[in-house]
This record gives C-alpha cells, structure tokens and sequence, in this order.
RNA sequence: GGGCGUUUAGCUCAGCGGUAGAGCGCUGCCCUUACAAGGCAGAUGUCACAGGUUCAAAUCCUGUAGCGCCCA
C-alpha cells in the first residue's frame, strides 16, 4: 500500500490545472463513458453568448448545474451535459465590425459573403473562451460534443421549423411598427428593449386655430412632424367643442384633427396628446383606430427624411428636438417645460435608444404557442423551483405579443425564403430552382437573418439531432433540468417550451431551477459601467477555483440574490486548506496502523468510531436532500459542519489518544474508520468541490487512473447498532465542553491540569474510564473521581444531560468569577423555567396541545428546574 | 398602473407553527509537534410595524411602511 504524505498548505493552481488536463484527456465526462441502460440525466447549458467571456452569472449557473450532473453521474445515472455557445448575431457581429474599423474599412466594402467568412474566423479563432472558462470551473460537461447555434445540423433544424411554422401560418410577414436600433440598423424583438426610467421633460405646446390654441404634451416635440392628430378624451369637459375641428401643426403649415379616444388620460400633462402613429406604440394602435395616415418622418438611422420641412431635413433626432423647440419658441408656441419620469427602450447590444419605426418584417404568431407552453406548466409537465416563478412565466405568456424574428443584420440564419417578381413567397429548406407559381428563375433569397433566440429556442432538441431521429434525442431528452436565471425566463425558458411543445410533443425539460442574480456587496447588479463587476477567474486564482465554487453553492439559497463578499470566499478557502490538512494528518497518523486491504466500510466496536460513522451517515442523507431538491446551500453548509466540527474538532482529536493508548485493534479499527470516512467525505463534496476532493481521493489508495467522479456518491447505512454510542459520545463532549467552559471563564491557565469530580449514573462510570486520556488531553484533567453527593470543598459546577461535573478551586479558581458567571447562568435559566412554566400551566394547552409535547415540556421543566437547584447549590459552597 | 420578492445578531444570510441559528466580524485565553488560512471559550437579537387566526406565531392570514426587481 503506498503511503504518501502531503504538503502543509493547500496550493490551489498546479492540483487544478493537473486534474482539468486528466479529466479531460481521459474524456470522463463524453457521453461515451455513460452507462447503457441506466438512468438518463440530460442537463443541456443554456448557451452562453460565443462572444462572452466567464462572469459571475455564468460561474454560479455552471457550478450549480456541475453539482448536479457531478452527483448524478456519481448515482450511476447515464449524464449528459450538452455544452456550447450560441453565435449572438448582433452582438457577434459588432465586435467584428469594430475590426474592421480598427483597420479603417467597413463590412459594406468587403460584402456581404467576405464579411460572413470573416465573422467564422474570428469565431474559430476567439470564440472559445467561455468554453476554455468553463473547464477551468471544473464544468464536467460532455466537451468532446460541443454544439454551436450555427452549426450545420442546428441551421437545418432552423430552417425546418422555420418552414414547418410558415406552413402552419405560425409565421407570417407584415408592415408593423417594430422597435428599431438606429446604430445596429437592424429590427429588434420586445425582449430585447431595455427600459430605464429616466428623468426627462414634458413639454407644452401650442396647437392653433386661429386666435384659440390646444395646448399639447408631449416627451418627444422632435416627432411632431409626424402627427396626424391630436386626440382629447371624449368625456373631458375642456375639450368637448373641440372635437371634430382641426388644429393647426406648429413649423409645418398643415392642419390636423382634433379625435376623441378614450385612451387618453385626461390627468397626464394637458390632457390634450398629439397622435403620431409611424412613432409610438400607443399612437399606432389609435391611429388604425381612427384611420389615421402613418407618416414616417425617420430613415434607419432615426434621421429626418424628406417628409419633413427642408430645414430640418438630414437632422439627427435629438438635434431636431433642439431645434424644434428653439424655433417653437421663436413663434411663441412653447408653453412649458416640465419634469418628467419616463421610461425610455434602450437596445440590449448598444445601449443606443431605439426607436419605434415602421418596417417590413418576420413574426411568430406566438399566441397558439404559448397556450400549450402554460398549460404544460398548469398540468406539471414541467416544475418551476422555486415554484413562485411560475407566476412569472405565467404573465408574461399570457400577455406575450408576437415576436418579430427577422434582424437586418448578416451573422445569422438567413431567412429561407425566397422572391420571385411578382409571386407570393416561397418558403422552403432548399433553395428552389424556379418558381413554382410562375416557373420564373429569377429568385433572390430574403436578405435578413433571423434572432438568435429563434436558434436557442430550439437548443434542448436541436442539440440532440433533431430534426433526426436519434438515439439520444430518444434517450435524452425531455431534458432532466433547465438551470437559470430569472432574467431569462422569457428568452429562454418560455421559448423553449413553446418550441419544444410544438415540435417534440413533450416539454424540453422536467425541472426548471431558477437561480438567483448574482450582485454586488451593496447589493447592485454588477454592470461594467459602474466598475463592481467581480470577476470569477480572478477570484478563482485568488482562493482557489474549489473556495470559489463551495462559497457560490453556499450562497445559493432559494428565492434570494447573492450578495457577493470576497470574505466569505475567503472563508471557505480556509475550509479547503482545513480539509488538506485534516486530511493529510489523518492519513499521516492512521497510515502507521493501516492493514494491507483496501479502503471498505468498517465495523468498529470503538464508540468513537462508530459515532463518526453516525455523523457519516447522516450527513449523506442530508447532502443527497440537499442536491436533489435544488437546496445546495443546505448541502453545502451540512458538509461544512460535518466536515469541520465533527470529524476535524471531535473525531480526529478523540483518536490522537487512541492512537497513543487504545489496544492494537482499536488502532486497526481506528485506522480503516479514518480511511473509509476520508474516502466517503471525498467523494461526498466532490461534487462541490472537485479539485481537492480529487487530490486527496487519489492519495487514499492507488486509483489505478481512475478519477473520483466516477465513483459512486457514498449512501447512507444503518446506524441503529451505533445509537448507544453516538449518546454516549454526545455526552462526552458536552462533558468535555463544560470543563473547558469552567477552565476558560474562571481563568484557570491552560498550563493547569485539574482534579475534578463527577456525579453521574452508575452504569455511565466505564464511559469516562474509556476515555481518560481524551478527558487528560481535551480537558485538560488531571485525574477524576466519582461522587455520589456534591463534594464538601468550594467546587465549580457544570452540568451536561444528567451528568455534574465538579472542578475543586483548589487555588486556581476564582471564586469571584465563578459566582459571576453562576449567576450569569442562574438568570438565564430562570427565565427559561419562567417560559416553560407559563406553558404548562395554561389550561388550554393542557387541553389542546398534543401529547407528546405535553410530556416533553415536562421533562424540559425537570430539567431546568435540576439545574436551577444545582446552581443554588453550587452558589451556596462559594 | 399590474405583478413578484424581501425586511431575523455589527455585516451577509439560514430557519418558515412549539418562544432563535450559521459564517464573517467582535472580546478573552492559547504558537497544545495536522492546520495561526489554526484551537478553545464568550458576548450580541421587543425576528420592520399594527391587527388577526391558534393552546402556541420569526414562522399562517390581513393591513401599513421601507428596500429591490419584473412587466406595461
């Protein structure tokens, strides 16, 4: 048996980046090491952005979804961790585009197909770093089938849905008023508009008609070229004679009706609102009402075209803002200028503030979609957890609007359809040779590309081979578990089971966890313009990838934001170098009496032994509860307790004296319990913790290349036959506390060993004879002797259960202090039995609480009154 | 405007019907040959507020206030 010895500090780096490197080259986690016949367990990541890099979203979403693919590949389950990254149009393409700038040329001068190429190039050359990010986590994800959404086989699984749906009438092309990008030029969906409530104005203004005037308010003077009404509310008393007349467009020289609509509040501004319908959501959708013209004052990058007065014509918009109000000043029709809150739509990938614009486009009629995707979730066919999320997925599926899918950009899937002159489109997978209305050959294929949401959407089939029948997609999916953020229900979650459903006839998933956001210590989303952003390979190198993952999981609890503090990952970086050394002074000490046999459940006859494997065992319980249902911070903090206060402060100090003292066999048993503890504990935090779970696991015994992720997650065993002991050890470290309590606040010095006195139960004697030199080195007890009545001399008093135990001042105690602290311990207790007392002697509760309880009360009153005579006692000797 | 969440020790958070727990921080004693990134011991809370249900409420219900988020 080799017998290694480790260093004394646990440096993360070289043990890490070891075992990435093992794992990865022995393909531990490919799917083709999975069992055939077991259980399937499919995960599939919700793809990162390919241009992303690692942040702290990322870090916590993989660690969590590690855990469990980690535990559930340990439980013999046949995993798969689908890994990959979706291609971000939008976003992948400005970042090339900002290349070229660098370089002093455009996308428009290379074209279209040169730029496509170049894009592909970037991606193969710079588009793996979250990938690369992701093993550095110790992500145990399958590398070795790594998907991208434009991949080929992903591409045909969009365009055949894309048909399917076009078929089906799921999609359709129309004019709509779409939010727009006027930097990307490019349309983009509802989700993809960022809100922020800004301060902004509200300005009056001046509508004539002749000597009278309508005073209109309104956040956006600029588009005023574009109204084609002014709309009051049919019941508001100001305005009722008005109606039916028109007004006067100030700058413009046209005349514009006044229209009643009871959209209008008559509180907001003026109560008089001008109705642009080619600008603004609401307008629109009163102007169809009224039959208003759209006039569109904009190009594509939000300046003013021809329809508007040739002085403000090729004005950006927000210079035109300017200069309409200086010239409305100039006639005398600007009223007011006004305070005002209003949310403005920002575009996700720029920032930019997009604009309303008229335009031709794709859509999903998501509506028949959505149906089935709430009513899988109604039925649960798929669980939210927390469950509460389920109520956000709820309204926004039962108030989604359809979903413009087409973007003017050229990374991306184009849009399989083609157009002939004058035929309707044609929608097909394969480019069609003529035209099948008119048999024309001169077709030319739709120049957009569709969201990248429309890719990912699909990602929990399409990764798994769809639109083909596979093995895996037979086996895999419905996927076990969807593991996210709440920020992305809707991107995510909900278009995934919209899709899933309409294609796979089953949801895309069982579960869903919905994790919390990662934020600042002040609790602020972490954003690169405020500067708190953290960065997880930082913190990574700082404390050790392991510390970084066991704080995350730790932090992890339901329904709450994580509210990062660097010391806490410090803290369990000081758990990890506890484990080391624990371990490696286990192993060091039990080597000397460890048998030639290999690591297998002991059966110790040793109280000491069998009560760690009481703890053992429950704490497996308690880690396996955790994990399955979605509770790692219970896990987490359950293999910190069990790890740190039972087997480093308890067991590995209550064993230095067997080793010293105990018989050859208790030395055996305590050796082989060490070992298999060790060995269990590994592989119990392995799934938190990989790295040095690893390490040490292979130091145990020769893995003859094996890794610790491939063996079993440890199970929980009777513990029945060990009940005996684990009280009596329970005891005795209460017993052993109490001494030290004494020693420490009557200021006994460490230096001085004591002579105590112990009243206790007979048939309890043989315990402390058993653990003598525990009581010697713990306690710090010179020797002790058993009294059947308090002893004579002035004595310190402690008790633990029905055991007292008398320390005699013999000089060393302060009879001060001691009366101090009695009394400290007198008041607390009295208002304990106070508490107690009431209870009990209610009537009502007599008569209505149940009776076990009843009966525990009781005992919990003997109890306190026992102690409360005690140290009446104990303050009568001083 | 609609919805969701949250308020517990100095800080960060567990607990979610039987009268409070952890980590960090703090105080004191210890370099006891695994670990000072450590050991031992200790102090600290009208569980936001007001009502209600219950024998019993931090925990369930209603309302109020503060904080935060999502959707419009």
């Amino acid at each position: 048996m080799q017998k290694k010895e480790l260093s004394t500090i646990y440096e993360p780096h070289a043990v890490e980046d070891r075992w990435i490197d093992f794992w990865l080259k022995n393909k531990i986690f490919s799917k083709d090491q999975n069992r055939k016949g077991a259980k399937p367990f499919a995960v599939v990541i919700p793809p990162p952005n390919v241009t992303g890099c690692l942040h702290m979203g990322h870090a916590l979403n993989s660690t969590l979804q590690d855990c469990l693919v980690r535990y559930h590949r340990m439980c013999g389950d046949d995993v798969l961790w689908v890994v990959g990254t979706d291609h971000a149009g939008i976003a992948t393409q400005n970042v090339v585009e900002r290349q070229l700038v660098a370089e002093g040329k455009n996308r428009f001068e290379l074209g279209r197909e040169k730029f496509v190429e170049r894009v592909w190039k970037w991606k193969g050359e710079s588009g793996g770093t979250i990938i690369s990010q992701l093993k550095r986590l110790g992500a145990s994800c399958d590398y070795d089938n790594e998907r991208f959404t434009m991949d080929e086989g992903l591409s045909a699984a969009v365009r055949k849905v894309f048909v399917q749906l076009y078929n089906e009438k799921l999609i359709y092309r129309g004019e709509r008023l779409i939010n727009w990008c006027p930097r990307c030029h490019t349309a983009l969906s509802d989700l993809e508009v960022e809100h922020e409530t800004k301060k902004a104005s509200l300005w009056l203004i001046k509508y004539p008609l002749g000597v009278e005037f309508l005073v209109v308010a309104t956040t956006r003077p600029e588009t005023l070229f574009g109204d084609e009404a002014v709309a009051v509310h049919p019941d508001d008393e100001r305005y009722k004679n008005w109606i039916g007349k028109k007004v006067e467009l100030p700058l413009t020289g046209r005349s514009i009706p006044v229209i009643a609509d009871d959209y209008v509040e008559r509180e907001f501004g003026s109560g008089v609102v001008k109705i642009t319908p080619a600008h603004d959501f609401n307008d629109y959708i009163v102007g169809q009402r009224h039959k208003l013209k759209l006039n569109n004052i904009f190009d594509e990058s939000a300046i003013l075209n021809k329809s508007v007065p040739q002085d403000f014509q090729g004005l950006e918009r927000f210079k035109a803002r300017k200069k309409v109000l200086e010239k409305l000043t100039e006639a005398g029709l600007l009223v007011e200028e006004k305070e005002h809150q209003s949310a403005v739509g920002h575009c996700y990938r720029c920032r930019t503030i997009v604009e309303p614009y008229l335009s031709k486009q794709w859509f999903v009629n998501t509506k028949p979609l959505a149906d089935k995707a709430i009513a899988a979730v109604k039925k649960g066919e798929t669980k939210f957890i927390p469950e509460h999320w389920e109520k956000t997925y709820f309204n926004w599926m039962e108030n989604i609007q359809d979903w413009c899918i087409s973007r003017q950009i050229w990374w991306g899937h184009v849009i399989p359809a083609w157009y002939c002159e004058k035929c309707p489109p044609i929608i097909s997978e394969t480019p069609p040779k003529k035209c099948p209305n008119c048999g024309g050959t001169n077709l030319t294929q739709d120049t957009d590309v569709l969201d990248t949401w429309f890719s990912s959407a699909l990602w929990p089939f399409s990764t798994l081979g769809w639109p083909d029948k596979t093995e895996e997609l037979k086996k895999y999916y419905p996927t076990s578990v969807l593991v996210t953020a709440f920020d992305i229900i809707f991107f995510w979650v909900a278009r995934m089971m919209m899709m899933g459903i309409h294609f796979m006839k089953e949801v895309p998933f069982k579960d869903v966890h919905i994790h919390a956001l990662v934020r600042d210590p002040l609790g602020q989303k972490m954003s690169k313009s405020k500067g708190n952003v953290v960065d997880p390979l930082v913190m990574m190198h700082k404390y050790g990838t392991d510390a970084f993952r066991f704080t995350l999981a730790a932090f992890a609890a339901q329904g709450r934001d994580i509210k990062l503090d660097e010391a806490r990952i410090e803290g369990y970086r000081n758990f990890c170098n506890k484990i080391w050394n624990a371990s490696r002074f286990a192993m060091m000490t039990a080597n000397q009496f460890r048998e030639n046999k290999p690591i297998q459940k002991p059966n110790p006859s040793h109280r000491v032994n069998q009560w760690i494997l009481t703890r053992l065992s429950q704490s497996i319980s308690q880690v396996k509860e955790g994990i399955e249902n979605y509770q790692f911070n219970h896990a987490a903090s359950e293999l910190y307790t069990f790890f740190w206060n039972s087997f480093c402060d308890w067991y590995l100090e209550l064993t230095k004296d067997i080793y010293k003292q105990g018989s050859e066999g208790d030395k055996i048993e305590t050796a082989q319990t060490t070992f298999f503890v060790l060995d269990c504990a590994m592989r119990l935090m392995h799934p938190f913790i990989p790295f040095i779970t690893e390490e040490i696991w292979q130091m145990l015994e020769d893995r003859s290349e094996h890794s610790i992720s491939q063996a079993s997650f440890p199970q929980s065993f009777s513990i029945e036959t060990y009940q005996k002991s684990n009280q009596e050890i329970e005891l005795l470290t209460g017993v052993i506390s109490a001494i030290r309590a004494i020693r420490q606040e009557t200021g006994v010095s460490l230096s001085a060993e004591v002579d105590i006195k112990i009243q206790a139960p007979k048939k309890d004697h043989h315990l402390y004879e058993d653990i003598r030199p525990m009581m010697k080195s713990l306690g710090k007890v010179k020797d002790f002797t058993f009294v059947s009545s308090d002893p004579p001399e002035p004595s310190a008093v402690a008790q633990a259960g029905d055991h007292i135990v008398f320390v005699p001042f013999q000089g060393l105690i302060d009879a001060t202090k001691e009366k101090q602290r009695l009394d400290k311990k007198f008041s607390k207790i009295q208002k304990e039995k106070e508490g107690i007392k009431k209870q009990l002697e209610s009537s009502d509760f007599q008569k209505n609480a149940p009776e076990e309880l009843v009966v525990e009360k009781h005992g919990q009153l003997a109890r306190v009154v026992g102690e409360e005579e005690l140290i009446t006692r104990a303050l009568k000797m001083l």
